[in-house]
DNA sequence: GCCCAGGTGGGTA
DNA sequence: TACCCACATGGG
């Protein structure tokens, strides 16, 4: 039976990754824009294969706001081909562009004056922006104090019992942890990569694999070596 | 060659 | 509201 409380759990999860696995450096990207991009390249997608994408953008001289707006929708798909489902991507793409050029004419830095809740709000109305999204260009790009949830989240948590009790949505996973530990977008970041670290560098090619076996003592826990940070989202 | 990875939008019941 | 499917690639 579980009864120590959520924040202490919580807490406690996250010292003993951060001691496992160390710093992950999360997210690679130059400027706020490339990070931006690529939270809806890696949509549904491996790493390696968006950062092919934004290579080819880079190679492009395309990783920009303004470019990417007049860009014809088949020239940007075929850069971002490596990503996969590159037409919805380049239209998804132009959208986050267009809404950055509304809101603040691409310089990032006026949002600083935008509250969080209004930027969340104002991202999730953007064509091909969902809620993980919106909180990975909040908090990765934009460094605001905004806890990512996503399907290793929920997975590791469920699995630990750290269940929300007003549901099993994305917004009452994000209440719960945001409830239970302090609003600071470092640690938000570090305790997002380190959970998807130990769900995929877990024994998971063990079948059925609970992928918190550091969390859990799971007797098949095989856990992967953390020496070497990984830089990548 | 098949299966898996998996966020979002859109359609349907 | 809940569920299903399309979107597309690359690695195992």
């Amino acid at each position: 039976m579980q009864t120590e409380p959520t924040n202490r759990r919580l807490n406690g999860i996250y010292r003993k990754l951060s001691e496992h696995f160390g710093p992950q450096y999360w997210w690679p990207g130059e400027t706020p824009f490339e990070i931006m991009a690529g939270a809806v390249l890696t949509q549904s997608t491996a790493w390696h294969n968006a950062a092919k994408a934004i290579s080819n953008l880079k190679d492009a001289g395309s990783l920009n706001p303004a470019v990417i707006r007049r860009l014809p929708v088949v020239k940007l798909a075929g850069l971002i081909r490596p990503c996969g489902y590159f037409n919805t991507k380049a239209r998804k793409l132009q959208a986050l562009a267009i809404w950055l050029g509304q809101m603040c004419g691409d310089n990032i830095s006026l949002l600083s004056d935008v509250s969080t809740a209004v930027l969340r709000h104002s991202l999730l109305d953007v064509y091909g922006v969902g809620p993980e999204t919106a909180d990975s260009i909040l908090l990765y790009g934009l460094r605001r104090p905004v806890f990512v949830i996503d399907a290793y989240t929920r997975r590791i948590a469920a699995r630990l019992g750290i269940i929300p009790s007003s549901g099993r949505g994305y917004d009452d996973y994000q209440r719960l942890f945001t409830a239970n530990t302090e609003p600071d977008a470092a640690m938000y970041n570090e305790f997002h990569a380190l959970l998807v670290k130990q769900a995929k560098s877990a024994c998971r090619k063990v079948p059925r694999c609970c992928q918190c076996c550091l969390l859990n003592g799971c007797p098949t826990g095989k856990t992967g070596g953390g020496k070497e940070p990984v830089h990548e989202p």
